[in-house]
DNA sequence: AAGAACTGTATGCCCAGGCATCTAGGTTAG
DNA sequence: CTAACCTAGATGCCTGGGCATACAGTTCTT
């Protein structure tokens, strides 16, 4: 099953498609452990992690980084506040928002979590990304997205 | 923002990250361009031209090659076949399930959204993978997935 | 200073997908 | 042959996200 790397134009949407097969089925994969170990899926975690790396975000923060509406981001806070793993606390220089911030249990989870999460995708990874070409190929989804991202590519309305 | 390429191990929670990131805005901006223009999302353009690559599937086929639940696809050819894009013609050796394939107008429009899908994603993505590492990564999303598929992780329950 | 216009986010409705369940149909052991 | 088991997929319930809306709070205009 040795695919033929072969020069020529790139087949996108070959291209595209196995990007989204990876991400449903790494995404998947990584819900299952977290979910069995933590209590949480892969996008709490990453909620989590983003609110732990920057301290006091506000909604549209997140709604931002992760391209998914404000209206889901807030209802995902919700339920991230519920857990008491996040407080909102309100913001002195806008009252409108509020910023975000983790609890300490919120920060024990988020630790315990990485160490599943990151052991999860190396096994799941690390073969094909350990290959000679798995640096270009970090390089080149990370300008990708930085692409995708100058350009406000893709962001939903609400 | 040159980001700057490194050595050493990858980080591969980064990783995971801008390919997610980069899956959500891209299907995103897909879905909008589709949508003006054909009525359909890209989920349902890639149903069609699987089946239009594949006449005959079941519904298992299909779950499989999406790595999504096998309700979930019994739901979406509904929708198809309501529309008159798909058609369900029962399998002759063996009566619980169904071969699919497209009717007429379902090949004509798997042809138009072709056009559309290509040509946005060629917008989208042509800069970056046009680079001299695009073959690469283009490679190594192609094994992973490979990978990921031989080793059936991340399909769901259901 | 008072509208008018704008912005941040919370909320409601709708739809799509996951999972559990149900049923018809197929396969196997005896 | 038939009873026990297995499989394909259709369906119902629940949850999470998109989009529209509501509203409080902020900024701009005059």
């Amino acid at each position: 099953m040795a695919s033929t790397p072969h020069r020529g134009p790139i087949d996108l949407p070959a291209f595209f498609a196995d990007l989204v097969r990876c991400e449903t089925r790494l995404y998947n994969a990584l819900n299952d452990r977290l979910r069995e170990r933590h209590t949480i899926v892969t996008s709490q975690f990453e909620f989590l992690r983003f609110l732990r790396d920057h301290p006091g975000s506000r909604v549209a923060d997140l709604a931002a980084e992760f391209a998914i509406g404000i209206g889901a981001t807030s209802k995902g806070v919700d339920r991230l506040e519920k857990q008491g793993w996040v407080r909102r606390r309100t913001n002195p220089s806008d009252r409108r928002s509020s910023l975000l911030d983790l609890t300490a249990g919120g920060r024990r989870l988020v630790g315990a979590a990485e160490a599943t999460f990151t052991t999860a995708l190396a096994e799941l990874t690390a073969d094909v990304l350990g290959g000679p070409s798995g640096p270009a190929a970090v390089q080149v989804l990370s300008e990708l997205r930085a692409v995708l991202e100058r350009d406000r590519t893709g962001l939903p309305t609400g």
